[in-house]
DNA sequence: TTATTTTAAGACCAATCGGTCTATTTTGTT
DNA sequence: AACAAAATAGACCGATTGGTCTTAAAATAA
């Protein structure tokens, strides 16, 4: 790995937390050069733009949340333990605590930023996919009733986890993300053959 | 009404959509100044700064759709008819088309800007209340079955309808939306009594 | 170790930011 | 219609924005 190389994958190492938090109108390049203490020089000399980093950002959030959802859902044995694994991931993850970045970036990106939205729309994707999956070899497993619509039900699973981080990040808390992931587990526990 | 009052409700009608599509941060006076047609002194006449700008803006929204939400419900003659009434405002009104503001400011709203946040945080707070209030009034009126948890399965689907329209927002159609409510419906008939 | 290439510093830039203030216009009252 | 008061225009401000470019330093290859 070239000096290059490591230095910008530092930067969007450093970066990607401040971007996530303050958002990418909301983060300036003096914010970025005050927590890598790069200068100017150092940050362009690796990056086009200010919308490059955001865009690496974005993806290197989602692609560390990713492998640990992954790895969460691999070390699970039957579709109940990768199902619960991957649920414990949202809630405990210290990575969330910011807020997710598909909802994060997601509610920023408007049309005016249609990369970007691109970008989140893959993840969104991927992640109900994650789910699905799980579901699906549960069914074809024979660990789940055939009768659970997986799509469906692995939709409204990410949505409402999504909405559970939002509620997290505002009211300070994780009490209905408790509630929540409760609730669905429950709802997950009547499909279980 | 004096000229000021309805020159400030205008500026606060105009900016609003615009602060909720493009963020506080990435809305900039000058968009203000365009979109309303005023110069400066008109906008810093009426208002002390852009924060407070912001502020009345999420405020004009919050109500513009708590209204809608109030009025779907109070049509709604059973609790079932305003439970369904009131997703049904979720799912197809023009106004949280460029997102809930809820999920817009709330996204955006971090730590550093802790008034914005309360007020977020109160608005989900009654935006519960509000699907809370229908289920303990149909436990009580013996429509709904009284083993229905009313706070657990308001803060669930307060989040799932948040998630959805993060959805139906970077996805660009309704699809998952109507799944999704779709779904909340069916768990809800199984309260009835 | 030296020569060459790569990488970063930081002065510099025009444009834009949020915000102030005075001069003028518009409004409402008499 | 005349006047006082209220409201708005827009010149102006310093600070900051994202971004460029030259120069110096550091990394690498010989």
């Amino acid at each position: 790995m070239s000096k290059a190389e490591r230095t910008r994958q530092f930067i969007i190492e450093t970066s990607a937390p401040i971007i996530n938090r303050k958002g990418m109108a909301g983060t300036s390049l003096s914010d970025i050069m005050e927590a890598t203490k790069l200068a100017k020089g150092g940050i362009y000399g690796n990056f086009e733009n200010k919308e490059e980093i955001c865009m690496k950002s974005f993806l290197y959030l989602r692609s560390q949340l990713a492998n640990k959802l992954d790895k969460a859902v691999l070390e699970g044995k039957s579709a109940k333990a990768k199902f619960y694994n991957l649920l414990d991931v949202y809630a405990n993850d210290k990575n969330t605590i910011d807020g997710c970045p598909i909802l994060n970036f997601g509610a920023e990106a408007d049309d005016t930023n249609p990369v970007m939205k691109e970008h989140v729309k893959n993840a969104i994707c991927s992640a109900q996919k994650r789910f699905c999956n799980i579901i699906e070899n549960g069914i074809e497993s024979q660990e789940l009733s055939p009768k659970v619509n997986a799509e469906h039900f692995s939709i409204k699973v990410f949505a409402t986890i999504e909405g559970a981080i939002l509620c997290r990040k505002v009211l300070g808390n994780n009490d209905q993300m408790k509630i929540i992931l409760e609730s669905i587990k429950t709802e997950f526990d009547t499909y279980l053959l």
